[in-house]
DNA sequence: TTAATTGCAAACATTTTGCAGGTTC
DNA sequence: GAACCTGCAAAATGTTTGCAATTAA
């Protein structure tokens, strides 16, 4: 799916991303709506830099401060997730459902798969005193058979 | 060099570690013994920091750059495994056997969870063309019930 | 007008790299 | 002797922070 579709953005969409924001305890401002557009236009797995490169090309930069205090607060309020499966870099992915990945460490794609049931269903369950958060898992895969 | 100056590693042990490194295709160096000591010592999950420090009190401190070299080295050669966990550190792991995860958000504790047969046989199947190199399976746990 | 947000640059932490000097085979 | 390993310092990342200027409630 393609990022930049919808952009430039209607006054209805930005009204609608302004809304969801608000819903969420955050203060829509230009910057945030350039950034949460990106990523409720489709389903991405984008990192920091990657999400600063595409706002630029709409036409109005943002900071990098900016981009990293967003991308932080949307996830803290659940409007994204965060994907840690590179040493390097941090991905934020916009579907929140609890779900799988993929991670091709050739090209560094990260895929979404639907979460299995019966295997969630037999998640190892925590020990005494402590209480689950949330759970990754991620299958690496690459582009050659193992040899 | 002589690789037991300052060290609680008997000459036994030493061998037994400069084989199990050789046998993995590794030069055994005295550095290389005394970062390779602290993980079989036990089931370990440490950060390179975490391992120059541990190095350092035995009493022969090892360069930022061998830790790094070594460790990097010793996971290519499945002696260990990088578990990557959090995004601005990578840990590795002494056990090398197919297994999960907790991870303590609250205190960066890293645990072992035997993996799980059934769930490891219901993994999700990579897409065409592509070829799976292994799994994290990371349930994030915290001390206190979420709100 | 009061609080929140932005942008810039500098600071940070982890990891990597270049290279001179040592060590091992 | 040739290849490999180590250590130091500097560089390269990705991310965070301090603070003055701007914007929003």
């Amino acid at each position: 799916m393609d990022a930049t579709a919808g952009l430039p953005l209607s006054p209805a969409e930005i009204d609608r991303i302004a809304r969801k924001l608000q819903g969420h305890g955050i203060q829509p401002t230009a910057q945030r709506i350039d950034i949460a557009a990106i990523f409720f236009a489709g389903n991405l797995h984008l990192s920091a830099d990657q999400v600063m490169a595409k706002v630029g090309q709409t036409g109005r930069p943002v900071s990098k401060a900016t981009v990293y205090n967003t991308l932080g607060l949307l996830a803290e309020r659940g409007l994204l997730t965060q994907v840690i499966v590179d040493s390097s870099k941090v991905f934020y992915d916009s579907n929140t459902e609890p779900h799988f990945h993929f991670y091709n460490v050739d090209d560094g794609e990260l895929t979404d798969v639907e979460a299995l049931h019966p295997l969630l269903a037999s998640l190892p369950v925590p020990p005494p005193g402590t209480y689950a958060e949330g759970f990754d898992v991620i299958i690496r895969i690459r582009n050659r058979p193992p040899e």
